[in-house]
DNA sequence: AACGGTATGATTTTCGAAAATAACGTTTTG
DNA sequence: CAAAACGTTATTTTCGAAAATCATACCGTT
């Protein structure tokens, strides 16, 4: 199909509000716009290609996730980034995941099962093929959200896992902040493998255990590599 | 003289979509726009007195808020009620409520106390006023509003308190569907009372059992007097 | 009558111009 | 000289027209 070959501006059934609200997101949990930067509507609009009615639906959006800083009648800026903001998520996380781990172990059928085994296996093969610097690989990040996912997704309920999926959002800004200064990954390989292994023999108390750690090692390692651009600003 | 020579159409320093953002919500919180139904732009640009980007913008934030239902390329409506809706706000109610006054009382300060106090002291001065139907005044509303708000108000978590926020607009909103139905108020008093003493005298469990009750308990109520609408959707 | 395609009207979505507001540099005043 | 008042520019915010998309009714064919 030559179709393809005449890119459409968007997704086809999406507004083009919405897919930039998607490729805003993108590029701000990426740091490639930075924390604290203004967001000016001729910017926008030259990076983007749309107008400003379309940029400002697509803010207001992202404002409301908590990764855009709306100041009225003073325009947007990314949302900026602090110690505080970072133990806050960090904090809300660990509440909230221990409480849908527990949850989808509790009610987690064949499909769940199959669905954490596969997510799993498809984020060691891209880390086998690339073990260098995960976070830049965009293939690496979806595995490894679609693989935490996955634990959740056999929680039951649709409102936990929306407020989940922001907190993950926010924190991974933190993850893509720290990447930079980091030497070497740490290896999360494992850890990863022991929280599968946990919640497929549905140990629920080891398994919220594991993540309790592997969610605020997180923190320990951006506070240690990047805890000069928190308390900066 | 027209009105809009004296009252400005918006607050100082407040967009107009900010503004419209704030009525839609109240509007549909009090179910004056029923669950379910479309929110078309003539209606709207009618109703609102401002243009179809203003109401878009609007419109985009309380669809991430969860207010309202985006269906793309075919507009928005307000977000519907279900059964399984009312089970998980209560559910996430219960869950982030409990672990934030537990911090409110471990943390909260003289200032916490008083405004723990006041707030409650303001709720039944409105009470003793009009016994009749509270859910129908807006003062009782906003009283009853910031006592609670005043409990969790010392928990340390911004990012906490907004997800608190937007689950006790939604659950408000099933209050205003059952409210219509239900023959007489129950007594909230004597619990708001119970629960503003447990968490002066800093007990914790006390408070925290008292809360999740007094948040299941409007669930129990939503579901005698309102279920019918809950499942006819 | 059932089905598929097409024209028509209704509605949403996007755009850029125009109005409103803030930011900034300059002048004026105490 | 500091600080208020003004004017100018930069930027955001709002508007309604125009384009795009969807829903529906109509028509011809099988």
């Amino acid at each position: 199909m030559p179709d393809s070959a005449i890119r459409p501006r968007k997704e086809f059934g999406k507004t083009i509000a919405a897919d930039i609200t998607h490729r805003l997101r993108e590029e701000i949990i990426a740091c490639s716009l930075a924390p604290g930067e203004p967001l000016r509507f001729d910017v926008l609009r030259e990076r983007f290609g749309a107008s400003f009615t379309t940029l400002r639906e697509a803010l207001t959006a992202l404002a409301a996730e908590g990764l855009v800083d709306a100041q009225e009648q003073r325009g947007f800026r990314v949302a900026p980034v602090s110690r505080q903001d970072l133990v806050e998520v960090t904090d809300a996380r660990v509440l909230i995941e221990v409480e849908l781990i527990r949850r989808s172990i509790e009610r987690g059928d064949d499909d769940w099962e199959i669905a954490v085994i596969s997510t799993l296996h498809r984020l060691k093969r891209i880390e086998q093929r690339d073990p260098a610097h995960p976070l830049r690989d965009p293939e690496w990040k979806i595995a490894h959200r679609q693989f935490h996912q996955a634990l959740v997704s056999a929680c039951g309920s649709a409102t936990l896992l929306a407020i989940r999926a922001e907190l993950f959002d926010r924190a991974e800004r933190y993850r893509h902040l720290s990447a930079n200064f980091r030497p070497r990954p740490r290896d999360k390989a494992g850890e990863h493998q022991a929280i599968m292994q946990a919640a497929i023999s549905r140990n629920a108390d080891l398994a919220v255990q594991l993540i309790e750690a592997h969610i605020r090692s997180t923190f320990d390692n951006v506070a240690t590599y990047a805890g000069h651009l928190l308390d900066a600003e």
